[in-house]
DNA sequence: AACAACCTCAACCGCATCAGA
DNA sequence: GTCTGATGCGGTTGAGGTTGT
């Protein structure tokens, strides 16, 4: 008997939006044997899916306390500031704002920050991806190094939204307490990277 | 009212990384 | 140390909805 693997069941399973009664019966297993072993929840659901369908679908929709829609001014700024220091880093972007998940924040970078940065870059002729980003102290420094990389390759969509991208994204300028802050958070995710 | 163009977001895909054998 | 399967992540796609002409 070949093995079933989801390559062997690409050919066959559902595809394409879920429905609520599928929704219903992921949930349901999911509650008796916990989220993990997603090849074995796929197949206790019956429904036809694969295991990484059947996952996105609880990590993105079926998981409890996800909030949906209207991203608020405090949680845009706080993505606009994580992204500035992590670059498409979606799951930890997440991580920082409870409730929302990558896929949402990797939708709502795309559909409206990334415009929204694209318009005021040609609006004023230039982005300011240049100059701001100099200096740089420690932690932060050494991570907006490779963010910076990274954004290069993304083409340099950092400007600014509807506020001053320089004093925004410098934190050159930035209080004391603040980098202390954005220090912590980035430890705090390095540990946590360790630990899980 | 009809059609086209555009936008949003759920879902898929491929690759990277991790963990256990 | 190596292999293999499971999981996680970011990029991309496409269906459905909305807006403009």
């Amino acid at each position: 008997m070949a093995p079933v693997t989801d390559e062997s069941i690409k050919k066959e399973v559902n595809r394409g939006a879920w429905t609520a009664e599928e929704d219903q019966k992921l949930a349901e297993v999911i509650e008796i044997q916990g989220a993990k072993r997603w090849k074995k929840i796929a197949a206790k659901a019956g429904l036809n899916r694969c295991s990484k369908s059947c996952r996105l679908r609880w990590m993105n929709y079926l998981r409890p306390n996800i909030k949906r829609g209207n991203i608020s001014d405090e949680e845009e700024e706080l993505i606009l500031r994580l992204h500035k220091l992590l670059g498409n880093r979606w799951s930890l972007i997440a991580g920082r704002l409870p409730g929302r998940t990558d896929n949402e924040i990797k939708n709502y970078w795309n559909s409206h920050l990334g415009k929204k940065i694209k318009q005021k870059e040609k609006k004023n002729g230039n982005s300011t991806k240049e100059g701001s980003k100099t200096k740089k102290t420690g932690v932060i420094e050494e991570d907006n190094a490779e963010v910076k990389q990274r954004d290069t390759a993304n083409g340099g969509e950092d400007s600014e939204v509807c506020f001053d991208v320089d004093e925004f994204f410098d934190f050159s300028n930035e209080s004391p307490l603040t980098l202390e802050w954005i220090s912590k958070f980035l430890v705090q995710d390095e540990s946590l990277c360790k630990l899980s």
